[in-house]
DNA sequence: ACTGGCACTCGCTACAGTCGAGTGCCAGGA
DNA sequence: TCCTGGCACTCGACTGTAGCGAGTGCCAGT
């Protein structure tokens, strides 16, 4: 079991060369391109250990070595450092997220710039409205007996819903309305808010109850408990590099998975720590994915998460380049929403 | 030139043998399969010519037939019916766009549900600002040098814009602004607001003129001249049925058509009459698509248009089956906004 | 412990041969 | 005049064979 430092230079080694040629590297290759010191023959034995461990495979008796997820995970975790960005790349971030004018903007841009420069597909996570507070709730009169609700978050999100009111409600009483919601629920957390609406019936003065009730339904039932959580994704295209290798010649489980928001929060939005986060292969949960590898972070304001974001690639990705990617984005991000 | 009847029907045959097998058809296999009264070697004479006027062709010499994009539009224009939907399709409509909260969630049934019926790539323009009239334009104070600005159109779409105020206004002067901005432009239509804007500006007391001039410029700015289109996307998983048969292989061009907003709102946006569009394969604009179609329509509550939907895929489709599908959900949609 | 040498494996490519679906053409018949 | 059966032909798809070469495992020697 005992991994020297040799069998893990070449390991790395192999790992290097197979995500930039794409094909199976064999023992004389590696000796030339890297600096190692000694004969193929060596380089062989020191491969033949490293599959029998499981970290890399033949694809066939008389090719080259392979990297495993298992491969790529020693990689990732003791073998690679992040690769600085170049600062062309910081000018890139920088100059793409400059004057965007909403929320939707800047989860727009960002999912494309994160699209381009890691030339995988990208995920990017709405500000999670379960970790967002009300900063203000807007009651507009569409008709008598209908309101748009509009509850805007301090993240910059903005979510409405239509309201069928029980009744005619006159102006005055929405002015009214709208003054009880938000003493009652401004700067609340949102999963704090239940029992405040809950308080907000049942204080509420009898002409306005029945409207009131309506109102809490619809926000307790659309806004907090389906929470609705939202996705943008970009470069899907980019699946298509590499001609038909990665994938194994099918992206059909691929694109079917990226079609499911629920997958893709799961693999971007359950960051718990606001570490990177990187699933090779098979460490996701879902059969479609068995082929891809997802590198994911957390985003928000400071030092809060909000949301996250991330990259899907094949598993033979630039992980280090990928990572140091993702961190900054992120970073970008969040300090673009701590100025608003 | 004389295209009797008979060719016609060999036409016809074609084509919806070709789309129904994915494969070149062959002249003892069409009179097999249809009642053609005649026999192969007719129907070859008769396929020799409709490959002459360029209807048809053949992918090698000893090959079958395969329709071209011209044999496709004759199809479309002059040999098929529109198919009526199944009760089973009339019902998953209703049934799919029932209990949508939002627009957001309208369009995003919409798409899934276009994808899903058709098996296609499924595209949905939400409705269009420039013809949408505003219904409501509501201020919200974020600081005291911050203003949300949310624009509330009949539609139901709803966008908002953060505004960078030039100096603090305390919140009696905010509920001016909202007062004389909505008196102004309530029930306008968006592409008629500019003037409106100008008086709006150089009728507001000295007070409140600075403040007004900034909205001014944000509204004129972002939601008018740049009128934001917004288009959701879905089924692109589709694009993998038939293997790599159709789209020569390569996915790659239509998943980068597919990720410009632009393309996709020339292709379905386009609309000016309220008939059903079919572009078949270089009758669209982008070399990208060259292998594609795309049906689409507009809707709207009542007669008048507020967007665009449609579907993309294989010129080997089912034209009939999707312009059915497509003007069935179309006008679906259009009810269901009538509502709102 | 590393190295050079050697026999071996096996996927890839090229080539030849066969098969068969499909065609174009033509002469004969309604 | 139009349709039909017959026939020779084309050419892609598939099969089998052979040679090549990258890469390997093993072993004896340093």
């Amino acid at each position: 079991m005992g991994l020297d430092d040799r069998k893990l230079a070449v390991l790395r080694a192999i790992v290097e060369d197979y995500v930039s040629t794409q094909e199976p590297v064999g023992s004389k290759a590696l000796v030339e391109r890297h600096q190692l010191g000694v004969s193929p023959a060596t380089v062989r034995n020191d491969m033949a250990v490293l599959e029998e461990e499981g970290y890399i495979r033949q694809p066939h008796t008389s090719a080259g070595r392979v990297p495993t997820d298992r491969g790529y995970r020693l990689f990732v975790d003791r073998l690679s450092r992040v690769k600085p960005l170049s600062p062309a790349e910081r000018r890139a971030i920088e100059r793409f997220l400059v004057g965007a004018v909403d929320l939707d903007d800047v989860v727009h841009r960002t999912v494309r710039l994160l699209a381009q420069l890691t030339r995988q597909v990208a995920v990017v996570q709405y500000p999670s409205l379960a970790r967002s507070s009300v900063r203000h709730l807007e009651l507009v009169p569409i008709s008598t007996t209908r309101l748009m609700l509009v509850m805007i978050a301090d993240t910059g999100r903005v979510e409405q819903r239509l309201v069928e009111l029980p009744g005619p409600v006159p102006a005055d009483d929405v002015t009214d309305l709208r003054r009880l919601i938000n003493e009652k629920l401004a700067n609340a957390r949102l999963s704090e808010t239940p029992p405040l609406v809950q308080a907000l019936v049942e204080e509420a003065p009898t002409g306005l109850r029945p409207t009131m009730t309506t109102l809490a339904t619809v926000l307790l039932e659309t806004l907090v408990e389906r929470h609705e959580e939202r996705i943008a994704l970009a470069g899907t295209a980019n699946l298509t590099r590499g001609g038909l290798l990665d994938f194994q010649g099918s992206l059909r489980p691929i694109l079917e998975a990226l079609e499911e928001e629920v997958v893709l929060l799961k693999l971007i939005g359950e960051t718990e720590p606001s570490t990177t986060r990187v699933l090779i292969g098979d460490e996701n949960e879902f059969d479609n994915l068995r082929a891809a590898s997802v590198v994911s972070t957390g985003y928000g304001p400071g030092t809060t998460i909000v949301g996250g974001l991330g990259v899907l690639g094949p598993t033979r990705m630039d992980y280090p380049g990928n990572i140091a990617t993702v961190r900054a984005v992120a970073r970008y991000v969040g300090e673009l929403l701590a100025q608003n």
